[in-house]
RNA sequence: GGGAUCUUAGCUCAGCUGGGAGAGCAUCUGCCUUACAAGCAGAGGGUCAUAGGUUCGAGCCCUAUAGGUCCCACCA
């Protein structure tokens, strides 16, 4: 069989082509199957408002290596595929996309919103996985899920209900994070803390005397960062050891401008070394304040609305922005001669990390998950390596994490999301948890109900997909087959929000862990290592990449030279000698095409034939110790290392060695079992090592693999290749190694005489081990013609070999080529001549130079000695010339 | 403040359990040799951050120092 292939590989056309080829042929498709292993991956499920970035290409490339590996390997390889509604994200855009068209959410009502909501779903979810297949990656598409589709939205209310149920989830008053724009609270992990410049307001509140009068010559005096939470004030604070306020401490001060008489409190969280050692209280508005309010039982005052704006507690201030008060209050304060002074002070702000408003913490009521022991489990099941993470060092931030575990906030204010299945007597307000709407309530006996209108954090509903995808709640076969999934792959990340939430929901619900590995990636960074990011305009888009240079490119630049968990920059440099790769096995491979006869059967279902040679068992061994190893690497998610040991391979063995070496063999037709050897030999390994690639670049292995032969439609199920004791040449792999050294030896010696590519030497290989030089004897061909040999003799002494010839030392052997073969004797000594002329010009003026008073006086240090240097490089070459001359003319 | 991680060739990085210092790009020198110039053959270039220690032996283990990056917490 004989085929033409394009003389440069151009993926334009070939990747859409194969792609629906597999997925017409439903290859990525798996059902549950009692005679074969399982192996699942779960993806995670990129948002709707998406758009593929590099972190979402390498981490679906990472997927896919793995599972058309796996598949490859005879598993029942499931890859479940899906995106997520990824609430808050989402729901920003759409506020957007109504403010261009001067809409607000809540003139549009929620029910109206969340048809818009939907809309965008139905024409941006899609987006993303069409970007994904751009990618090559092997999903099952017949399985998409979403997290906010029929069936999730039940393992969500079935979740909620159950934690409920057991206690775990409940509802309480706490301080949270409120972000005033997005009217909504946030967890701590989106709150991101920014270095921000502001003021440290030193502050007086006047002592109140034994009398009940408000003195006027004692005071308290403390810092803020933040003078108008002022309003809510309820205590001021010091430390119970600090001597300098004992006998202050159970007194009151007068809280200014609103009046109102606070005590003084001793609590250890005040740092006596920090200012004046004093605080002041405001439990509704601080986390450590709410703290010590809890624990003297004061009262916490709100002053803020939902706008941040003051409310009614802050008497006239009602309606200023927060920071429009504080600069009424500061000027208030200080015309009452209460401000001591200002200072300049930066400090840490926390922020909301998709709007970047400064939070602003409030007491809220709030559902929340328990998680003291539900992270119990989940802990364990890394200390007990139950669940496997990868790099190991993830172990010390995964335990990071849950050591500082506080419980987890899941209500959010916002529309798009799985509504909370939580409903309030309209009569007596009790809160009835349970699937849908309840008919009356179980306390007044009223029917007036109302649900809910939080909805849940976007990671709640995520916590559950590895099984909530598989069909959970209902039992399937699915289920019962694919769970628990082998490995899941994502970045560093998001350990907190989404790995650990899946381990302890999985554990919670399903009794057993979710997966049995997680396999980290860094992040994808720029060429000068910045994250790529949209306000940088540094991002790369992958499509772009895919466009001009292919996927398998991209998928091969992704992988190789990254260990797990690392991150990595991303330049065109890498993804352009990836292409070059991709270049360089298409070209191999049509070299092996061409040299196919017109009806020979491919040798992909061949036994070995008789008559290889060493230099086949060579690379067959070579070949058979890279799938060892590639699939070793692979065991231990080592992919980067696998790949490169696959193309070191493919370019340094196969293509610069084998290919060269077995061209004589090609190009005569004399020896048809010789022929026949190496073409069986080029078939064999050039199939196995495209299957050893195909994980990484399934296009271009699929299209030559299709072409190369008939037998099997296709690579992606076609079986990797395994070691086998037959492919195992030690002995040959030893002597073609020697004859490589001498072929390089024989390279270098030409290349240091600057010996023209057509000249032709005579070799002489010299050793007094005979199995040496039989060795040479059976490479005669190839040697010859790797070494631009004009004939090469193989003796065990050195008779017949002219002195002058020009020597190569091997291991056990020299090689000797005669001078007068290498160089045209007369010409070399024209050419030595003229050197030799030259050199004597050059050190003329060299030495005119340097004996120049002026020069040595007036010149820079540098240039003299950059020309004494070149002057001692003349003088020694001039010597080296003359000796060469006097040795030629003997 | 706590933790993690990095510091290896000019650049970007591999280097798995301690024993050969490596790749790609860049540079220099030859080659358009009938698979490939997106290529071939060669070359130069590194006290593996610094200082100690453990060891027969350290890029790899330990300690300290310096610098970079990241995560967490956060003091009014």
């Amino acid at each position: 069989m004989k085929k033409e292939l394009a003389k440069t590989y151009d993926p334009k056309g070939i990747e859409d082509r194969l792609y629906s080829k597999w997925e017409e042929k439903k290859y990525f498709h798996a059902e549950v199957d009692e005679t074969k292993k399982p192996f699942t991956i779960v993806i995670p499920p990129p948002n709707i408002t998406g758009k593929l970035h590099m972190g979402h290409a390498l981490d679906n490339t990472m997927q896919d290596i793995l599972i058309r590996w796996k598949r490859m390997q005879g598993y029942n390889a499931l890859w479940q595929p899906g995106t997520d509604h990824a609430s808050i994200a989402t729901e920003v855009k759409i506020i957007n996309e109504l403010k261009k068209e001067g809409i607000d959410k809540h003139d549009l009502g929620r029910d109206k919103f969340l048809e818009r909501a939907w809309e965008w779903k139905k024409e941006y979810g899609g987006r993303i996985i069409q970007q994904l297949k751009k990618l090559g990656s092997s999903c099952d598409w017949d399985r998409e899920r979403f997290t906010m589709d029929e069936g999730c939205n039940k393992a969500v209310t079935e979740v909620f209900i159950k934690m409920h149920e057991k206690g775990y989830i409940y509802k309480g008053s706490r301080i949270v994070n409120w972000c005033p724009v997005c009217n909504t609270s946030i967890s701590d992990a989106e709150v991101e803390y920014e270095e921000q410049a502001g003021h440290l307001w030193h502050i007086k509140y006047p002592l109140i005397e034994e009398d009940g009068s408000v003195s006027t010559t004692k005071f308290i005096e403390f810092a803020t960062t933040r003078p108008e939470t002022m309003l809510g004030d309820s205590a001021v604070a010091v430390n119970p050891d600090d001597d300098r306020y004992k006998d202050m401490v159970g007194k009151e001060v007068m809280l200014p401008i609103i009046n109102r008489k606070i005590p003084i409190i001793a609590d250890s969280y005040v740092d006596m070394e920090f200012g004046t050692g004093v605080v002041k209280i405001t439990p509704a508005h601080d986390p450590n304040d709410f703290e010590v309010g809890k624990r003297h039982n004061l009262p916490e005052i709100n002053i803020l609305n939902d706008d941040a704006t003051i409310n009614k507690n802050g008497g006239k201030y009602e309606g200023l922005d927060r920071y429009e008060c504080r600069k009424q209050i500061v000027a208030e304060l200080d015309s009452m001669g209460l401000l001591v002074r200002i200072e300049d002070y930066s400090h840490n702000v926390g922020t909301h990390d998709r709007c970047h408003t400064t939070v602003e913490p409030m007491i809220k009521k709030q559902w929340f998950v328990k998680m003291d022991e539900l992270i119990k489990p989940a802990v364990k099941a890394v200390q007990d390596g139950e669940i496997k993470l990868i790099p190991p060092r993830m172990d010390k931030t995964y335990f990071n994490w849950t050591d500082n575990i506080r419980d987890w906030c899941i209500s959010r204010q916002l529309w798009w999301g799985h509504r909370i299945p939580a409903y309030y007597c309209e009569d007596c307000g009790e809160v009835v948890v349970g699937r849908e709407m309840p008919d009356k309530c179980p306390k007044c006996g009223c029917t007036r109900f109302r649900q809910d209108p939080d909805t849940l954090d976007t990671w709640f509903s995520s916590a559950l997909w590895p099984f909530e995808t598989l069909g959970w709640p209902e039992k399937t076969k699915d289920l019962e087959y694919f769970f628990p999934t082998d490995v899941l792959v994502t970045g560093y990340d998001i350990i907190f929000f989404w790995v650990i939430r899946m381990i302890f929901s999985s554990y919670e619900q399903m009794g057993t862990y979710p997966f049995k590995t997680v396999l980290f990636h860094g992040l994808v960074r720029d060429s000068q290592g910045r994250k790529m990011s949209k306000s940088l305009g540094n991002g790369i888009d992958p499509l772009e990449v895919i466009d001009q240079y292919g996927a398998d490119a991209l998928r091969l630049t992704l992988i190789t030279g990254n260990a797990p968990g690392n991150d990595m920059r991303f330049y065109n440099e890498r993804v352009e000698n990836s292409r070059n790769f991709a270049n360089k096995v298409w070209n191999a491979s049509r070299f092996i095409m061409m040299n196919m006869g017109e009806n020979e059967k491919s040798a992909i279902h061949q036994p070995m034939p008789a008559g290889l040679e060493p230099v086949d068992h060579w690379i067959l061994s070579k070949l058979n110790r890279t799938i060892k190893d590639a699939t070793e690497n692979m065991d231990h998610f080592e992919l980067g290392i696998a790949v490169q040991k696959v193309y070191d391979f493919i370019w340094d063995e196969f293509c610069d060695w084998y290919i060269e070496m077995v061209k004589p063999r090609l190009y005569n037709s004399d020896d048809q079992t010789s022929h026949a050897a190496a073409m069986w030999t080029l078939q064999t390994v050039l199939i196995n090592a495209l299957k050893l690639l195909h994980p990484y670049m399934p296009f271009i292995t699929e299209e030559i693999f299709c072409t190369m032969q008939d037998e099997e439609e296709s690579i992606m199920i076609s079986s990797w290749p395994v070691y086998q004791e037959a492919w195992n040449f030690a002995q040959d792999e030893k002597e073609i190694e020697t004859i490589k050294e001498a072929v390089r030896g024989i390279r270098n010696v030409r290349t240091q005489m600057n010996v023209a590519p057509s000249r032709k030497a005579k070799v002489y290989v010299v050793s007094e081990k005979q199995e040496l030089l039989e060795i040479f004897k059976t490479g005669k061909l190839f040697f010859e013609s790797l070494a631009y040999a004009s004939e090469s003799i193989c003796q065990m002494d050195k008779t017949g070999i002219a002195d002058d010839a020009v020597t190569v030392a091997i291991p056990d052997a020299t090689v000797y080529i005669p001078f007068t073969d290498l160089v045209d004797l007369s010409a070399e000594i024209e050419r030595l001549q003229k050197e030799k002329v030259r050199l004597e010009g050059e050190l003329k003026r060299s030495r005119n130079m340097l004996s120049n008073e002026k020069f040595i006086s007036k010149a820079p240090q540098a240039k003299i000695d950059e020309e004494k240097e070149k002057q001692h490089k003349y003088e020694q070459t001039y010597a080296q010339v003359e000796e060469r001359l006097a040795q030629l003319r003997r």
